[in-house]
DNA sequence: AACTCGGGGTC
DNA sequence: GACCCAGAGTT
């Protein structure tokens, strides 16, 4: 077979976005932050303070997992004049648990920015948007497409993963990212915003991470990976980095009327700002415990968490005491909620009989 | 371009 | 256990 030389990039189809429209107009999820397409059809349109809240919440998270989050902000903090005017302090309280803790701190120092340069509005554009804390190329497109209906390729997991099977992409999707922006980009209608929801619903239902049905799917007609016949064979995996193992000490003080001391983390690095369990250094090797009080400590237990990067494993030790340490406070053991734990430190306090 | 940065749902 | 999720910021 010869080919062609007036072609640079193998011709690879583009989706068909008056399919995928047809099909979000039956199909679409109902969210709290969305507006269903046939409210938007009316002319209805987003929260830009919604859609932004929701896509920096999602950043890396499941929609389960964002649920309560997003509601309790919403309740806490209805516009983002009352989110900019809140204590950071009092967000990190409230992101506690949801993870990627730089994400709370940029959120606020979002609020502000858009309190401060741009009269209390979210810029309108993709390119203006992308300049606030925590927007980056993902979330300025989507707020942009979603709330405006710029005409933008918006392309987060699901996406990737749609058009890894749709142009049957023989390498890790990081290496053929460009052409995936041009394809989709080709491809976004006038109605931007619903074709942008429509994608990520259609890689969150259709063509999910270890499920392809490809019998119902919109794009089947032109999509490459179908026709292999192993759809699920894309995205090809990037190879992966081997996670190490870091061991540690956390020292529950329990203080005779009730409390237990806590204290901040540093402003940098893993979980900056948030509130700790006091312990050691987490390093490579196991070393015995050097405990921040005399006295008599017990185990309590060991506690092991996985983050993005490496394993841990946390001896949890408890002792009574009213002896507090340098910095830090006694918290009352009825009002955890009010205070800015890690899941990691409310298994250390869970393992020490706490919560 | 590679690394850092969480946590949970799901299989 | 492994995978991956509406990624961004730093180096």
């Amino acid at each position: 077979m010869v080919q062609s030389a007036s072609f640079d990039l193998p011709a690879s189809p583009i989706p068909d976005s008056g399919a995928v429209l047809d099909w979000y107009d039956r199909h679409a999820r109902i969210l709290p932050w969305r507006v269903p397409p046939q409210d938007r059809a009316r002319g209805i349109k987003p929260n830009p303070y919604h859609v932004w809240l929701s896509e920096i919440m999602l950043q890396q998270t499941t929609i389960a997992a964002v649920g309560k989050y997003f509601a309790a902000f919403t309740r806490l903090w209805p516009t983002v004049a009352d989110l900019a005017a809140a204590p950071l302090d009092d967000v990190l309280v409230q992101w506690a648990g949801l993870g990627y803790y730089a994400r709370a701190r940029n959120l606020h120092a979002c609020a502000n920015a858009v309190m401060e340069n741009h009269g209390g509005n979210f810029p309108q554009t993709a390119a203006r948007l992308r300049d606030l804390p925590g927007i980056g190329d993902y979330t300025s497109a989507a707020i942009a497409a979603i709330c405006h209906d710029e005409q933008v390729a918006v392309l987060d997991g699901n996406v990737d993963r749609v058009m890894a099977r749709f142009l049957a992409l023989p390498v890790p999707v990081r290496e053929e990212k460009a052409l995936i922006r041009a394809r989709v980009q080709e491809a976004v209608p006038e109605r931007a915003g619903d074709f942008a929801q429509a994608m990520m619903d259609l890689g969150a239902t259709i063509c999910a991470p270890r499920r392809a049905n490809c019998l119902v799917c919109p794009l089947e007609r032109d999509c490459q990976g179908t026709r292999t016949g192993n759809p699920l064979t894309f995205p090809v995996p990037a190879p992966k980095a081997e996670k190490p193992h870091r061991f540690g000490h956390a020292f529950v003080i329990r203080h005779p009327d009730g409390s237990v001391f806590l204290r901040q983390r540093g402003p940098k690095g893993l979980l900056a700002k948030m509130t700790e369990v006091p312990g050691t250094e987490w390093v490579g090797e196991e070393k015995d415990a050097n405990f921040p009080l005399k006295g008599q400590w017990k185990e309590a237990g060991l506690v092991t968490h996985t983050f993005t990067h490496f394993h841990l494993s946390l001896s949890v030790w408890s002792i009574q005491s009213d002896q507090a340490l340098d910095e830090g406070w006694w918290a009352c053991i009825d009002a955890l909620d009010n205070e800015a734990l890690p899941s990691v430190f409310r298994k250390v306090l869970k393992a020490a009989g706490l919560q």
